[in-house]
DNA sequence: TTAAACACTTAGCACTCCTACT
DNA sequence: AGTAGGAGTGCTAAGTGTTTAA
């Protein structure tokens, strides 16, 4: 067990410094030769697509006919398997042979391990029904809320001037609201989970906040054309005014963006506007764009009161919308507001940029709820286009989107019990895949040289799928999105085979966009045999094939659950990505460390998971500034630790000579100095390396999405580091769960 | 059997808010 | 008190994977 997960971490290991120089490469060459490559290659492969596509796929010939059968044993001879894997052969062997038993599934099934319910502070007796035990809980919930309110306005009241024992008052107050929110928590990790399919049981929500509605420009402000002042229609005029608030934006000025704006454009305008304005070149929104950029600056402005109220008017909005009754228990909304009309962008190279994003009105919307709630009231003089009563599903209200024509949902917010329970449920089974992730990667091996082309195809993109954690790879509707692959939609033109690179041996260049257009480059040494396979998969293909011309999620994902119940592609990177962290803590940090070396670690085992997954973002716009800032606060106080030196040894040299025990205090004076500073520094310098490391890597998506919770809770339990440090007050509420049920024993 | 519909998670960006500094 | 810049939050697009319908 633990040599494997040795192995394991040695190659996640040479992994990172891969992946660390790809950052730079990327860097590198969006200044140079290389970005033009790239997008000279794009091209050709839409061009290549466009042509031979849709109609003639390419597919690889079964292996048999190009392989004669004591070929494929030839290859097991001549090749090694993967150092990582070999010593779990014999004992996989074994566990192949015989059938999955129906047992064995059944102790795979991921509600048997979901911890047994714990009643710690169940409030009276086991035998109390749960309806009558929910009301009172409710009850006492709604007495505690009038007695915080009381409490609330007191300090309120004498504000005037704060004296000592005010603000010692206030502090305690808000220790105690903390304690009593924590009271208040539902602790839904410690009751029954319902049967199948059923996600509540009562339901109850105002439905969603609709955005105002458009305002009309006033006179003062004029749209052009041709130089000629001319008076939009209301429903013209709104969409001009999308436009016009854009105009700063680099995607106005693009081709696809202007040509789908102006296209929709039309479409609302009145059969005399569409015959004066049919060139987008010469309308003129300066005066619009104007009136936009001075409201901007007019909010900005706005004095304290003013934006104190507006906040209060936020704040009565959310908390009359953000919240509904989930089985007796006030439940945050994730998403409360309807989605305000504008132009839709989406990322990257996205075809339909530009195209008009409907309002929605009540008419679109589906509202579900509990029968026996109160149903929400449509705004006035509107209704809605259906209320149902579904509690088989999570969504409060939806909405199908005109861009797309996806449905839209309203939900709960993370710190549900719906979310909640899902994650929990969702780590159990990545836990789950460790147990088995052995013979699993054992058999995808040995898949490598099956005889059916689709069964290597398979193997080969698992292979990816869990060393590189890539995404599965859906296939998608050509020219409705922007061309992104994943694992199983790779292209040929999308890796590079070198025999040789960098000192490696068979080594695979990767060059895609990913999700969120999000390129992923990487160069991966990879096993004889997954390389041959990949020249096998490549022979007389375009460089817009399909790679695995045989295989598709639904095949890949039919195939992994038959392994384990529950296991599909996005496992694997949530198996990966956690078991990453849980092995880099555990070898970044020391229990003597103090806590910002702790931390520093922590970030650093996160980081090495963010490089695994590839969460990039845009290095801040003010990066650089930031950067040379700190650096200068580094000079500075590099050139002051310098001078406290210099003044510590002629300190020394006056006190040796003259003996003098007052001196001898200035010494260490002195010499506390030059450590302070020496301190400082090092502070500084750990932070500047930190940033630096950090410039193009997100964490916070792993944190949020990846990594168990649990792992973080532990570490924190066994390093004596404060859950604070490392999940912030939004993230301790999502996952309460873990904080509260972890020990510091868990593993894993 | 395939495609479309559906439900839900994952994702980066832009804004706002807060805090540590001057 | 004012401000820079980092942290936090809201937003919604873009994925994954299951279910339903043709």
């Amino acid at each position: 067990m633990g040599s494997e997960n040795d192995a394991k971490g040695d190659a996640k290991t040479k992994q990172k410094g891969t992946t660390l120089k790809r950052l730079s490469d990327r860097k590198s060459s969006a200044s140079g030769g290389d970005v033009m490559k790239n997008s000279l290659k794009s091209a050709k492969s839409k061009e290549k697509k466009s042509s031979a596509g849709s109609s003639k796929k390419v597919k690889t010939p079964e292996v048999e006919s190009l392989e004669p059968v004591s070929s494929s044993s030839d290859l097991v001879k001549s090749e090694p398997l993967d150092q990582d894997f070999t010593a779990k052969k014999k004992g996989l062997k074994r566990k192949r042979v015989k059938e999955e038993p129906a047992e064995e599934a059944a102790q795979l099934a991921v509600s048997s391990t979901l911890p047994v319910q714990r009643r710690k502070r169940h409030l009276s007796g086991e035998e109390e029904d749960e309806g009558e035990a929910e009301k009172r809980k409710a009850q006492k919930k709604r007495e505690k809320k009038t007695v915080k309110k009381e409490e609330g306005e007191h300090p309120v009241s004498k504000r005037a001037k704060k004296t000592r024992e005010e603000i010692e008052e206030a502090r305690r107050l808000k220790i105690k609201k903390k304690e009593e929110e924590e009271q208040n928590r539902w602790r839904w990790w410690e009751e029954e989970k319902y049967e199948d399919g059923v996600k509540w049981k009562f339901l109850e929500h105002k439905g969603p906040y609709f955005p105002p509605e458009y305002q009309p420009l006033p006179d003062s402000v004029n749209f052009f054309y041709k130089g000629e002042k001319v008076k939009l229609s209301p429903a013209a005029e709104e969409v001009a005014v999308f436009f016009a608030q854009m105009l700063d934006h680099e995607y106005t000025t693009k081709k696809v963006f202007r040509e789908n704006f102006f296209k929709d454009w039309r479409k609302e305008m009145t059969p005399d506007e569409r015959s004066l304005i049919k060139d987008l070149e010469k309308c003129d929104f300066s005066e619009i764009h104007a009136m936009h950029k001075a409201k901007v600056e007019a909010r900005k402005n706005l004095s304290k009161e003013e934006k104190r109220a507006l906040k209060e008017a936020n704040q009565k909005i959310v908390d009359e919308y953000g919240y509904c009754l989930l089985d007796h228990h006030r439940e945050r909304i994730g998403n409360f507001k309807i989605e305000p009309p504008g132009l839709f962008r989406g990322r990257g190279e996205h075809p339909k940029q530009g195209m008009l994003k409907k309002r929605i009105q009540p008419e679109d919307v589906i509202i579900n709820c509990g029968k026996d709630s109160s149903t929400p009231l449509p705004p006035a003089g509107h209704r809605w286009k259906e209320v149902r009563h579904d509690n088989t599903v999570t969504w409060l209200a939806s909405w199908t989107e005109n861009i797309q024509g996806s449905i839209k949902y309203i939900m709960l917010n993370a710190n549900s019990k719906l979310k909640g329970e899902k994650d929990w449920e969702k780590y159990e089974v990545a836990r789950k895949l460790k147990s088995c992730v052995e013979s699993i990667r054992n058999e995808y091996l040995q898949d490598l040289r099956s005889r059916q082309m689709v069964t290597r195809q398979r193997a080969v993109a698992l292979y990816f799928i869990d060393k590189l954690a890539l995404r599965a790879g859906n296939e998608k509707e050509e020219g409705e999105t922007a061309d992104t692959v994943g694992c199983c939609s790779l292209r040929v033109e999308h890796i590079t085979l070198h025999e040789q690179l960098d000192g490696n041996e068979c080594v695979v260049e990767f060059d895609f966009l990913g999700k969120d257009s999000i390129r992923y480059y990487n160069k991966v040494p990879v096993i004889k045999k997954v390389f041959k396979n990949l020249k096998l998969f490549m022979e007389n293909k375009e460089p817009g094939d399909e790679l695995f011309d045989r295989l598709n999620t639904a095949l890949l994902n039919k195939h992994l659950s038959s392994l384990m119940p529950g296991l599909t592609a996005k496992v694997f990177r949530t198996y990966n990505a956690s078991i990453t962290l849980q092995q880099q803590l555990k070898e970044l940090t020391n229990k003597s460390d103090n806590v910002a070396e702790k931390l520093l670690s922590y970030n650093r085992a996160n980081r090495a998971v963010a490089i695994l997954c590839n969460h990039q973002r845009a290095a801040p716009k003010t990066f650089e500034q930031s950067m040379a800032n700190l650096q200068a606060k580094i000079d500075a106080r590099k050139e002051q630790l310098a001078l406290a030196k210099t003044e510590l040894k002629q300190a020394k040299k006056e006190a040796k000579s003259k003996g003098d025990p007052k001196l001898q205090s200035l010494v260490e004076r002195k010499k506390a100095a030059v450590k302070r500073c020496e301190e400082q520094l090092l502070k500084m310098e750990v932070q500047a390396t930190d940033r630096e490391e950090n410039k193009q890597i997100a964490l916070g998506t792993s944190k949020l999405n990846y990594l168990d919770p649990r792992i973080s809770v532990a570490w924190c339990k066994n390093m004596d580091v404060p859950i604070e440090k490392i999940y912030n007050k939004t993230q301790r509420e999502k996952f309460a769960w873990a904080i509260d049920m972890t020990e510091a024993d868990f593993e894993f």
